[in-house]
DNA sequence: TGAAAAGATGTTATAACATAACATCTTCGC
DNA sequence: GCGAAGATGTTATGTTATAACATCTTTTCA
């Protein structure tokens, strides 16, 4: 039900991108990042942090407890690998880490999927809002809702 | 602190608009939720929901509980009086309730205070990024994290 | 190589945020 | 006053997230 064609070109992709940031920056992508990843990447939904918890105690032995995955969560998120959708408390895999960028989520309010946009224009309309404050843009949380391509062809 | 010169302004303003829009709309004003208004707009500065119930005991003979505040902070979101912050899982009073409006919010990472503005620019920019999706925007959540002007200009 | 340091994970407990479900009280229209 | 609707009280619990400290693993480098 995903967008993409074969959603298992997504998930290597991510896993192969995380390996790589983590290579290229001296860090560790450890089993318990990679499958975090993985479990993240399972569709483009929002994936929460407690969902993840359940579904990593289906592959280990000993269950995994909540500060283990939002450890991996936070390390994910540093290096870009995922973004925290704070209007859901919900997490979702990054299209493009490594690159620099603002970006915003399209949330579909029907099917769910979620999807993440650049768009320079957006980002100079937010800096330019923000600068007629006089405020300084450091970070920002763009999570709009409404209805995805697909569902708004097909109503429910 | 506060970026206005007298606060007591806001804070009647907002429960004079509070009582406005209860009656015109035939909805009860009632005590707790202007109690509620009142707290919320205490600053300018997000009010948590269990900060609010603490506050709130110090009034009351009997505390409160946190669905009393909840179902108050609804009642007055869905009315327009206050919004949610989702970043921070906060509110804040509304500065122009009753408006029809899609607002965005500067929230200073040194001060704390938030302000809540409106830029038709950034909500064209915003429909126009989604609309190259095929999204349509029901509703959306900007939030801006960054230095207020006052926190710039005089740097900790 | 092997000991110290750094980094990662395990474990326990609890904090912080939010709502479901049902009981009771208050207000309003008649 | 009485019934309906709306608001609040109450109890319990669900959900999301982190603090604090113990242990284990990996790296470093003498």
């Amino acid at each position: 039900m995903d967008p993409c064609h074969e959603h298992e070109h997504c998930i290597d992709e991510a896993l192969r991108q995380g390996e790589e940031i983590c290579r290229s920056s001296g860090q560790r992508f450890t089993d318990i990042r990679r499958k975090v990843l993985q479990l993240v990447w399972r569709s483009h939904k929002p994936a929460k942090a407690y969902d993840i918890l359940e579904q990593l105690a289906e592959d280990e032995t000993g269950a995994a407890k909540p500060p283990t995955v939002y450890r991996a969560l936070e390390f994910l998120q540093d290096n870009g690998l995922v973004h925290r959708l704070s209007s859901l408390n919900a997490f979702i895999g990054c299209t493009h880490p490594g690159k620099q960028h603002q970006c915003y989520f399209l949330i579909c309010r029907i099917c769910g999927d979620v999807s993440e946009c650049c768009s320079s224009a957006l980002t100079r309309s937010l800096q330019n809002a923000a600068a007629q404050s006089g405020f300084t843009v450091e970070s920002s949380c763009v999570e709009i809702s409404g209805r995805c391509s697909r569902c708004s062809e097909n109503p429910a």
